[in-house]
RNA sequence: GCCCAGGUAGCUCAGUUGGUAGAGCAGCGGACUGAAAAUCCGCGUGUCGGUGGUUCGAAUCCGCCCCUGGGCA
């Protein structure tokens, strides 16, 4: 039996329908990595799988999180790592999906050990981005952590930011911390790895398709739902592609076909850049069309690693 | 039918007194270590509606034609 699957692919490719096949053929538990769908309040925005999804096999790390609260990477990794071991002792095949490629990477190649930084000291540096600039940070960050300031560049405000305030909270530079990692928790070797990468034009004709059925299905119901938290809209849930513009539909500012037209076309961006991680650190694993691709090949092999 | 205003990159539009064109968005490529559905970087040849003419030279001036929007009949 595998160690471990893992499936990546770009938005809309069809990831969850083969983790949901495949862990109800295999006997696996589907554990959740993409950073928007650990949220609560984000159900159909986010694709989510239906109750009835994990109704009918174990689903972990979904809807989880409150959107008020700034998961992150490393929360993620730290949860993951719980729910594949829970996942083995029960006897069931860890199978983990998701769009978020940085969150695959840190779980086969570990993460810097930078301790939690204080939550004062992450605001003071965001208010001070907005006071500064990306420029401003720059200068700030040269002044403090020369070494960081080189390999960033002037323009990044949210790389500045961070460097900013692990040299801060730490007295380290981060370039010195993500000189270590803590060890893999997956070895490459042992996992099966796959890619679901539909062809162009297919996958964005998906995403638009999926992007109507979102809306039938409540999308703006839930964004509604959600600005009544009044929440801080830098937090990462306010991110999500389809709040920022249903929100300004509600608020009377757009139209609802020019929201949908722009949250597409969010997403459509999004999966291009998932596409560039993929190819760049995903070389090595298989690579699929299609989820039934993935299926016929995967099923016509031996389980055993 | 006549009078206006327009027809320039996939879309919205700039284009100064004529020297063969440029922005935003989209698109494409890339980066990526605790907000990653984020953040950031790079890439602009297109019959300047068509056709004749004026000119050394026309997106730019003139004639005719076509299309779009508005007005008058």
């Amino acid at each position: 039996m595998h160690k471990a699957i893992l499936i990546a692919g770009p938005t809309g490719s069809g990831k969850s329908a083969l983790a949901l096949a495949l862990a109800s053929r295999l006997g696996g538990t589907v554990i959740n990595a993409d950073s928007m769908q650990v949220y609560r309040e984000l159900s159909v925005l986010t694709a989510r799988p239906t109750l009835e999804d994990e109704a009918a096999v174990p689903h972990r790390l979904y809807g989880t999180v409150p959107a008020a609260e700034a998961y992150s990477v490393g929360h993620w990794l730290e949860d993951a790592t719980q729910a594949v071991s829970e996942a083995r002792a029960g006897g069931r095949v860890p199978i983990l999906t998701g769009g978020t490629g940085l969150y695959f990477k840190t779980l086969l190649e570990g993460l810097a050990p930078v301790p939690d930084i204080p939550p004062e000291t992450r605001s003071s540096w965001r208010e001070q981005a907005d006071r500064l600039g990306a420029e401003g940070l720059h200068r700030e960050l040269t002044a403090r952590d020369p070494a960081m300031a080189a390999r960033l560049r002037p323009s990044d405000p949210q790389r500045l930011v961070r460097a900013l305030e692990v040299i801060d909270a730490t007295g380290v530079s981060l370039a010195k911390w993500q000189g270590s990692a803590t060890a893999p928790f997956l070895e490459p070797g042992n996992v099966l790895t796959v890619v679901i990468a539909p062809e162009r034009d297919a996958l964005y004709a998906q995403i638009d398709a999926r992007f109507d059925r979102m809306i039938e299905q409540g999308a703006v119901a839930e964004v509604r739902a959600l600005i009544a938290q009044h929440l801080d809209p830098g937090l990462p849930a306010m991110r999500a592609h389809g709040v920022r513009e249903f929100a300004a539909y509600l608020a009377g500012t757009v139209s609802l076909e020019d929201a949908t037209t722009k949250a597409k076309t969010e997403s459509r961006r999004y999966a291009k850049r998932q596409m560039t991680w993929a190819r760049r650190f995903m070389q090595d694993w298989e690579w699929f069309p299609d989820a039934d691709a993935a299926i016929v090949a995967i099923e016509q092999r031996p389980l055993t690693p």
